[in-house]
RNA sequence: AGGGGUAUAGCUCAGUUGGUAGAGCGACGGUCUCCAAAACCGUAGGUCGCGGGUUCAAGCCCUGCUGCCCCUG
């Protein structure tokens, strides 16, 4: 498959499934399939749930919202805790509709299409425990708390995972490998549904990536971020956005303007090549598309 | 023009009393079941500006040239 006459292969009833590399064109192919289909487009992306950015996280336009019912999409505030879990749980009722769900979050998908099990959220108060002992350097003592089980199963050097299974371990006094022995069925078997994963050339892309952060630079992208300036915190999950941080330097005066592109540029480079890493491994059963090629503007 | 300084991996730089080179970033590859546009792991890059010389041995010392920077006129 390649090209937009690809979209006349993909099934007009089962939910549709589209991943890929961000800039791979993902949006306007979930678009041309909700105005064929009537299907909700949903999100699967973690930035674009967040209100605070619309051009940065390159969120479908308010003319583009109109073509087609949206969802997902910017709902989320600063102040809200979000992750995955959250984002299965809303998407659950969306499937008694005609769906198709896009976006570049591979973990996302994977927890539709796999499962995850049901962990019981973390108490603000562990986490805040947990950030301190993790930023303390107190890693070793993290995991001297963990079973072995779980100790086995996470790659140690790797902060982020022994903070999560740590808190697991604290908020409800068993094991994370023992919680995910018990992961039930997934919400949405890859066997019900047409899996799509959009590949573009890496060289291809990364000029689409370029080519988009400018445009999104004459679209005002830097007067997003100054509107976001005042209670930026570049640890919440929101305040990640590829750039955000780059450009807050820039307007901070401590970085010239054409130095946070590049940088900007390069780490949207980096998370392609994340992305492309996890479509390769865990997305071998869905089907590769060519993407659509004009509009390299949005995802 | 004269004086001084500098020239080491794509970039910024380390290289101890001379024993044929390292780091960070980048690039490339990978991992990942709840902060995932996150976090983490691995790999590959250098005829040490060019030419002479001293030495068993020179990125390190001497010398000529070239480029760049600073100062003076």
């Amino acid at each position: 498959m390649g090209g937009t006459d690809s979209i006349a292969q993909v099934s007009r009833t089962v939910p549709v499934l589209i991943a890929g590399p961000t800039a791979s064109g993902k949006s306007a192919l979930a678009l041309a399939l909700a105005e064929r289909d009537a299907r909700l487009i949903v999100n699967a992306d973690a930035l674009q749930v967040y209100s605070a950015w619309r051009i940065l996280s390159a969120r479908p336009s308010l003319a583009e919202e109109q073509r087609a019912p949206h969802a997902l999409y910017g709902h989320v505030g600063k102040a809200a805790d979000y992750s995955v879990g959250h984002w299965l749980r809303e998407v659950v009722p969306l499937l008694a509709r005609p769906v198709v769900i896009v976006g570049g979050t591979g973990l996302y998908f994977s927890a539709l299409t796999e499962g995850l099990v049901e962990i019981p959220p973390i108490p603000s108060a562990i986490r805040t425990e947990a950030d301190a002992r993790r930023l303390g350097g107190d890693l070793a003592g993290m995991i001297a708390d963990l079973d072995s089980l779980t100790a086995n199963g996470i790659d140690l050097a790797n902060p982020a995972r022994v903070q999560r299974a740590w808190e697991v371990w604290r908020a409800t006094g068993r094991g994370l490998a023992d919680w995910q022995r018990d992961t039930g069925p997934p919400v949405l078997p890859l066997s019900e549904a047409q899996g799509l994963v959009l590949h573009v050339d890496r060289d291809r892309l990364n000029a689409r990536i370029d080519a988009r952060l400018d445009a999104m630079m004459a679209a005002g992208a830097l007067d997003e971020v100054r509107a976001n300036a005042a209670d930026f915190e570049a640890s919440r999950p929101w305040a990640k956005a590829i750039g955000a941080a780059e450009m807050m330097q820039a307007l901070a005066g401590q970085l010239p303007l054409a130095d946070a592109l590049v940088l900007a540029k390069q780490a949207t480079h980096q998370y392609a090549k994340r992305q492309r890493t996890w479509f390769r491994a865990r997305m071998r059963a869905w089907a590769p598309l060519g993407s659509v090629e004009p509009p390299a503007d949005r995802d």
